[in-house]
DNA sequence: GACTTCCACGCAGCTAAGCTACGGGCTACG
DNA sequence: CGTAGCCCGTAGCTTAGCTGCGTGGAAGTC
């Protein structure tokens, strides 16, 4: 449920920093397995994992957890 | 560094709920042992967790993460 | 067609961490 | 004293976070 959305929500952040899951992978020094996992909701990453991705991404971690469904 | 924070957030949201950390661990359904440990920052709840956590405490799950520290 | 890049996906595996139960101990309050 | 609320250590089960390998497909380029 949430983990769908949040791997949306970093695909799409990923793409708008025109980066690909190996570039991604590399910065957060991970597999892009798992980059892949992820993005299509299989896994979450951990709380650590979050901040590994917000860090990358150049957000901060609730930003991660912010959708368009969300309020505001 | 992160669940520390996330712990204290937790905790403040309980108190401000006038909520104990058995009646929380009764809503999420998980021991009081382990609220007390995410509180602390020494465990913190997969994303699965953050979810029911979130629920229980009436906000979303971006606002966990929100903090005073925090931009804006 | 052949090649490359980017990505989805199954399978198999290790180990770290989420989560629980038990027992003890401290403080505050009636 | 007794109870409520919380901290804390230890020990343990179990899940899932995370990896590697191998495949294969879509799209672009030459």
């Amino acid at each position: 449920m949430l983990q769908k959305k949040l791997g949306l929500r970093i695909a799409g952040l990923r793409r708008s920093q025109s980066l690909t899951q190996e570039q991604l992978a590399e910065v957060i020094s991970c597999s892009v397995e798992f980059i892949s996992l992820v993005e299509r909701g299989v896994n979450a990453p951990s709380v650590a994992g979050l901040e590994k991705f917000a860090k990358a991404l150049n957000v901060e971690v609730r930003d991660l957890f912010t959708f368009e469904g969300s309020r505001r």
